[in-house]
DNA sequence: ACTTTCTTGTCGAGCTTTTGTCAAGAAAAA
DNA sequence: TTTTTCTTGACAAAAGCTCGACAAGAAAGT
C-alpha cells in the first residue's frame, strides 16, 4: 500500500467542495478523519481521507445528519449509500401492475429486461414511461445510473455483449440528449459547458451531467465526447461560459490523458470552475488537484457545486 | 443483530417522498411506526420503517384511508397491496401551427447562419421548423446532408474549429436520432441494423441512414458508432435483420478499417445483406467488392437498395 | 339537501439540538 | 510581506421536537 499522504486542507476544499472550516469542524467534533500531520502542525490528507469527506458529503445531502455518521467507517457508508430500502417486492405477478408506472425500482428492473431482450423499442417505451412518471432526480438516480451501471457490471462479466452494450448507450444516449434540450433556454441562465477531455470516448456520464445541469436551470451547451482540452476552453471562453463539467469514465493509469488534464492548468481562466465527475475521476485525484478542478462523485453532489457556483459562493 | 436505525427524519422524508410533517403525524395520531430516539430525542428509522412507510404511502394514493390502515402489521399491508389493478394512460398530442418557412433552401441556409453565429439553440429551432413543414426525404436531402457537407468542409478549410463541428455533431445526432425513434414500430416490418464500423467514431452518416431506413418503412436498430465485425453480424443474427448498413467517412488508407471490413467476408451470413456508405466508403471499393458488400452512393440510392432488399430481389 | 362530525394534510409557535460560519491571535509557508 | 494554516470560543442559521390549530374534503346524521 502505497500511502502517499499529500493533501493541504485547501486542496482537499478544492477537490470535494466543502470549505476548509467546515472540513476541520468534522475532524474536531466528530472525528471524521484523522489526517497526518507535519512537523509543524499542518493537515496533510490521503486519498482515503478524501474519498471519506467525499462520501459523507453525499449521504449528508441525502438527509443523514453529519454527527450520526461522521464516526462510521468507510465500507459502513458505503453500505449506507449503497442501500436502496426495499419496495415490496413479492414474487407473485399480481403485484407486478400495482404501481408499474410510478416505482423507479420496477422500471428499472423492466429497463434491464428490455436490454437482455435487445429490445429497443421496449426500453424506450420504458424511459419514456420513467420520463413522464418520476422526478428527474429520481429518473436520474435510481433509473437511468443504475442500469448505466448494471450493464457496465453485465459487461466486464461477460454476460452481455459489445452490441447489448452499444444499444442502451445509443438508446440512452437520444433519451438523455432529449432531456437537455426540452428544457427552456432561459437567456439569462449562467451557461456551461459540457463534453468528455479527449481520449475519453464514452459520453453518458457527461449527458447525465448535462441533464442534470440543465434541470437546474443552467444553459447548456453540450458538445459529445472526445474534446482536446485546448479546444474545450475555447469554446467556453467564445461562450462566455460560466463553468465547465466533464466527465471521465476509463480507469486510472492512462498518461495521456493525465497529460490531457494537465493542458487546463496552462489554458483555463482561474474564474471558470473546472467539475470532473465519472468513475474514473477519483484516479486522477493528484492530476485534478493540480489544476484546481473539483471532483464530482454523484448527482447531488453535482447540483450542489452547480447552486454554489450559480451563487457566486464557489471557495 | 446489526445497528438497524440509522435513518434520521429527514433521509426518510427524502427516501419514501413524504414530508416530515407528515411522517411525525402518522405516527402520533396512528403509530404507523416507532422509530427510537437518540439521547437527544431526534427519531432514527430502520429498514423495515421506511418499508412500512413506503407501502403505507402506496397504499393511500389508492384510496385506503391512512387511519384505517396504519396500524396493520407488514404483512397485512402486503397483502392489501396484492389486489386492485388500475390502468389510466391519457395521451394527448399538440398540434403546431404551419410556418411560412416551407421552402428547404433557406431552412438550409438559416441552419448554417447558426452555425456561424455558434447559435445552437437557434439552430435547433431551425430543424425542428424543419421537421415539421418538410418531409422526411426532402429534410434529408435538402438539409441535413447539405449541413453536414458544408460543415466538414469549413472544418476542413479551417474556417471553423475543432468545436465547432462538435456542436453540430451533437445537434444534429440527437435531432436525428429522434427523427429514428419518432417513427411508429410494425411489427411485421423488416430489421435493419446501422452503425459504424470499429475505428469509425462519426455517426452521422450512419444515423442519416438510419433515419432513411426509417421513414422507408423498417424496423431500425441503432447501435452508434465504433462497433467490431463481430458484434455487428451477432448482433444481425440474433436481432433476425433483413440487412445491416454501415457508415465510412474517414479517408482511405486504414488499413486497420480494411482488416476489419475483411473480417465480414467470413462471418456474415450470405442472406443478410451489407450495404456501406458515406463519404470513406469510395477508398475501399476493392475490398468492399470482395466482401459482397454493396456500395451506397447517395440517399436516393439508399432508398432503392432497401426497397429491392425488401421485395427480395436482391441478388 | 343541509348540517355536523370525522379525517387528514399542512402550518406555525416555542423550545432544543445540530451544524455551518466567523473572528482573533499566533505560527508557518510562500 | 502576504498568504495559508492552526486553535479556540462564540454565534446564528438550520433543522428537529411537541403541541395545537386550521381547513378542505369525506362521511354521517338529520
Amino acid at each position: 500500500m502505497k500511502n502517499e499522504n499529500k493533501y493541504p486542507i485547501k486542496a482537499v476544499a478544492q477537490l470535494t467542495g466543502l470549505s476548509v472550516h467546515v472540513i476541520r469542524a468534522w475532524e474536531k467534533r466528530y472525528n471524521a478523519v484523522s489526517p497526518l500531520r507535519t512537523d509543524t502542525n499542518r493537515r496533510l490528507y490521503s486519498d482515503s481521507d478524501i474519498e471519506k469527506l467525499q462520501v459523507l458529503l453525499t449521504l449528508t445531502s441525502k438527509g443523514h445528519n453529519i454527527g450520526g455518521i461522521a464516526n462510521l467507517s468507510i465500507s459502513e457508508l458505503k453500505e449506507l449509500l449503497a442501500e436502496q430500502p426495499e419496495q415490496p417486492k413479492p414474487s407473485f405477478q399480481i403485484n407486478r401492475d400495482v404501481n408499474k408506472f410510478s416505482d423507479p425500482d420496477t422500471i428499472f428492473t423492466s429497463c434491464l429486461k428490455s436490454v437482455y431482450d435487445l429490445n429497443i423499442k421496449e426500453l424506450e417505451s420504458h424511459l419514456y414511461q420513467a420520463s413522464v412518471n418520476l422526478s428527474q432526480p429520481v429518473l436520474l438516480d435510481r433509473v437511468i445510473v443504475p442500469l448505466i451501471t448494471e450493464v457496465g457490471d453485465m459487461w466486464k462479466e461477460g454476460e452481455i455483449r459489445v452490441y447489448h452494450e452499444h444499444m442502451v448507450t445509443a438508446s440512452l444516449r437520444s433519451f438523455l440528449a432529449n432531456l437537455v434540450d426540452s428544457s427552456k433556454t432561459n437567456e439569462v441562465a449562467p451557461k456551461i459547458l459540457v463534453t468528455t477531455p479527449q481520449g475519453q470516448l464514452h459520453e453518458l456520464g457527461a449527458l447525465i451531467a448535462a441533464a442534470t445541469a440543465s434541470s437546474e436551470g443552467w444553459n447548456v451547451t453540450y458538445l459529445g465526447p472526445n474534446l482536446p482540452a485546448e479546444e474545450i476552453v475555447g469554446a467556453a471562453k467564445q461562450l462566455n461560459c460560466k463553468a465547465i463539467a466533464l466527465s471521465i469514465v476509463f480507469p486510472m493509469d492512462d498518461w495521456i490523458l493525465r497529460k490531457e488534464l494537465l493542458k487546463f492548468k496552462q489554458i483555463l481562466p482561474k474564474d471558470i470552475p473546472l467539475l470532473i465527475g465519472g468513475k474514473g475521476a477519483r484516479g486522477y485525484l493528484d492530476v485534478l488537484e493540480d489544476v484546481g478542478a473539483r471532483v464530482i462523485l454523484d448527482i447531488s453532489n453535482l447540483r450542489k457545486s452547480l447552486s454554489s457556483i450559480r451563487e457566486n459562493k464557489y471557495n
